[in-house]
DNA sequence: CCAATACAGGACTAATTTGGTCTTTGTTTT
DNA sequence: AAAACAAAGACCAAATTAGTCCTGTATTGG
């Protein structure tokens, strides 16, 4: 319970690897390659990033997606609405798009928000940087090696498992 | 996201009905005909509840449900996971069943730990009774004439919403 | 002691959600 | 202008969740 999707997972590691490779743009294929997801699935989580204003993206030949802001400016509350939308344990709170009415169904109580502040507020508290390992922040010229080991070792699912 | 399923959303309405009928063993189809939930639904819910622990049982004639214990010590916590499973935005934390491995999979940073521990905790702060709205705590004269009124207008599922 | 009632436990089906793929359209570079 | 490549959305498949049903067991009352 309370467990991010799948998507979620991938998204998180596209933008982690991004943003060890701040300022390069890439294409969904070389991130695909390089993280061992596959390419269309990449393509739809940066479809949703950018449309979250996460990525920005280069159309045409050597086109691709770069952050749009640097990773300690991206929390991990973005991310999450980015890909599942807004935060909302059910449908009593406050911006959800079912506001509870009827004496009867709903327990209307102000604890419902409380809890939704504190769990949007614990992800907000984390950002992008703070999720990246500091040991995976390698020089260009290791790059390439450690791919390699990347790519051997890592499986297509479970990313984040 | 991180929305409560519909089954945790019934076992708050079972629990919370019960809360305002403490003492009283309660039949499935009682419970049902008065929350405007089905009666296999409740039995489904009440039967999870008893195995963790929040409701006691009593078989045969006049058998029925009622609440282990008083709603302030039954916190939100217990009964999500009672329906869920163990709280884990990922299968990166502590107590997660398939524990991360691997150097390329996996940003496993102590901060996963830290949003797991904090939604945690907003959940453990938050008890049934905090749940109940004191308008619903009615005298039994005045009980049975707004449970008509809940009858009639209430819907099958969107209990919570 | 027997019948009626009500829960226990599990299997099974249906519905919904999520994940993944493919096709068409549009943009950029050469 | 053509080729290369990404955007966007439609669509199908898989997995999860919800809901139902059936058989067995315990308890009470006649």
């Amino acid at each position: 319970m309370f467990k991010l999707n799948r998507m979620t997972d991938y998204a998180i590691v596209v933008l982690g690897f991004l943003a060890q490779r701040r300022g390069d743009i890439l294409a969904t294929a070389q991130i695909a390659e390089l993280t061992g997801l596959n390419q269309p699935t990449v393509a739809k989580v940066a479809k949703t990033l950018v449309a979250a204003d996460l990525l920005v993206t280069q159309r045409g030949v050597h086109g691709g997606y770069r952050l749009a802001r640097e990773a300690a400016m991206i929390s991990l509350v973005q991310i999450v609405e980015a890909m599942e939308g807004p935060i909302a344990v059910n449908d009593c709170v406050e911006g959800a798009q079912d506001p509870c009415m009827g004496v009867n169904c709903c327990f209307r109580s102000r604890n419902w928000n409380r809890v939704n502040c504190v769990v949007r507020n614990a992800l907000n508290d984390v950002n992008l940087e703070d999720l990246i390992d500091p040991e995976q922040l390698i020089a260009p010229a290791e790059r390439e090696q450690v791919m390699d080991q990347k790519l051997s070792s890592s499986q297509q699912s479970d990313m984040l498992s």
